[in-house]
DNA sequence: TAGTGGTCTAGACCACAGG
DNA sequence: CTGTGGTCTAGACCACTAT
C-alpha cells in the first residue's frame, strides 16, 4: 500500500487515485484533496501529483477547476478511441494478404453536393477515384473518393493505379484536420457487385472530409464488406 | 515567428513543431533535434520542450526512442475519439426532449452465448432488461441489456422503471473497462416495432461489454434509429 | 481577495538502447 | 559506453474563479 511519506512516481499516484475512485472511496461529484495535500500524502513533489491528475483529467476521469478544486466526474469516461489506420495495415495486421485496385479515375467539375459539403467555389475541379481493397482476394473495402484539384493540383499527375489515394494523400499532406461520420447503410446493386454481397445487405460506412491549412482537400466514403466491425477497448 | 532566445511556452513549442511537420519542413521519418537543442532554440527549459514533444507523441504525430531520438511518424496513426455519452445527455444536448421507458425485465440463467461472451460460470444468473429511449417522443435508441447478477447482486433490487440501467450502472460502478463494437445491422420485425422503422432498414449498432475489478458486469446492445450517425473530428 | 490549478525553471539522476 | 528521453524536485510566479 502507498501511504504517507513513501516516495511515489506519477504513475503510482495516478493508479492510486484511480483505484480510490473505482473502488468508490471517492464517488462521482466528490472533491479530491488538492495538489499540495496529495504531495505530502504521497511524499512527492507537487509537480508529480500535478502530472498524475492532469492525465486523469485528460482521460475524462476527473474535472479540475482553479480555486474550485478537483472533483470526480459525474459522468465518467465519455470517450472511446478508435485507431484510424490505413487499410493496408489493417489487413496485414490481421494476417491477410492485401491487394489494391483502381476502378476508375475521372476529372470532373465538383458535383453540387460535394461543393456544398466541402465549401468549394463554383466550377471547382475535382478528381474522382473509385478503388477497391481486398484481403486474401476477398472484397474488404470500397473507396469512393473526391480530391479537390484546386487545393491539391498535384493529385492530377499522381498515378493511383498502384498506389491507393489514402497513402498518397498521407505522404503528401500527412497531418490534416478531418471530420468523420460513421453510419449504417444499405448496399445498392453497384456496391454489391464490388463487395460481392446482396442488395439490401447492411454496410458499415465511414465518411471522412479532410482539410489542410484551411482548405478542403478530399472527401471519401468507405464501405466495408458485410460483417465488418470496428472495435475498441477502454 | 518564434526564433532563438524567445521565451516560449510548451504550447508555443508544440504548435511550432507541429507546423514544421505539417508544412513539410520535417517529413515523415525525419529526425527532429533533441530536447536540449530545442530548448536553446526556443529559449526555454528542457522540461518545457519535453512536455510539448510528449504530447505530440501521445497524439501520434512523432515517435520517441531513447538514444535514437525523435522522428516524425511514417504513418500518422490518427486516433479518432468518439464521445460515448449517456443517451439522455446526447438527446438533450441536441435540444431534444428525452423520455425513457422500460419494456421488460426478467431474471434468467444466462444464455450460452452470453456466458461465452462474458466468461460466466454455468448457471450464472443474469438480469435481462429491454428499454427504449425517445427523443421528442420519437424512437431514438433500443437497449437490450444483460447484467451479471453474480457480480452485481444489487441490480436485482434496483428499480429500472424510471432510471435507465446505463445511468444506474454509472452510479454504481462508475469506472470500468469496456470493449466496444460498432457495426451495421438489419432491423428485424421486433426491432422495427420498437424503432418505428421497416424490416430491412439498416441499423447502426453498438455492443459494449463491461468489466469491473476483473468481473464481467454487463453486456448491452444498442440499436439506433435509421439515419443515426456517429460523428467526430480530429 | 484568496485558494486552487497551470506552468516554468535549473538542475539532477535514472533507464534504456544504439553503436 | 554514451546519448537520448523519462522523470523528479523545490521553488517560483501566474491565471483563473469562487466567495
Amino acid at each position: 500500500m502507498i501511504g504517507r511519506y513513501m516516495k511515489s512516481t506519477y504513475k503510482d499516484v495516478k493508479s492510486d487515485l484511480l483505484s480510490k475512485i473505482t473502488k468508490g472511496e471517492w464517488a462521482p461529484g466528490d472533491l479530491i484533496p488538492n495538489e499540495v495535500e496529495l504531495a505530502t500524502t504521497y511524499g512527492c513533489a507537487r509537480a508529480t501529483v500535478n502530472r498524475a491528475m492532469r492525465e486523469l483529467a485528460d482521460d475524462g476521469i476527473i474535472e479540475r477547476r482553479r480555486k474550485a478544486g478537483t472533483r470526480v466526474r459525474m459522468t465518467p469516461v465519455r470517450q472511446a478511441r478508435f485507431d484510424i489506420s490505413v487499410v493496408r495495415d489493417e489487413i496485414t495486421e490481421k494476417g491477410g494478404d492485401y491487394r489494391y485496385s483502381l476502378v476508375s479515375r475521372t476529372v470532373d467539375v465538383a458535383p453540387d453536393w460535394l461543393r456544398a459539403r466541402l465549401q468549394l467555389p463554383v466550377d471547382a475541379k475535382a478528381l474522382h477515384l473509385v478503388c477497391m481493397h481486398y484481403s486474401d482476394g476477398v472484397p474488404y473495402e470500397h473507396e469512393d473518393r473526391w480530391i479537390n484539384l484546386t487545393a491539391l493540383p498535384d493529385a492530377a499527375d499522381a498515378d493511383f493505379s498502384n498506389e491507393c489515394p489514402t497513402e498518397w494523400l498521407l505522404a503528401t499532406i500527412p497531418f490534416s484536420k478531418a471530420e468523420i461520420n460513421l453510419s449504417a447503410e444499405l448496399a445498392d446493386q453497384k456496391l454489391c457487385d464490388y463487395l460481392a454481397c446482396s442488395v439490401g445487405d447492411p454496410v458499415f460506412s465511414v465518411e471522412r472530409s479532410t482539410w489542410w491549412e484551411g482548405d478542403a482537400v478530399t472527401y471519401v466514403r468507405l464501405s466495408y464488406r458485410p460483417g465488418y466491425r470496428l472495435t475498441t477497448r477502454y
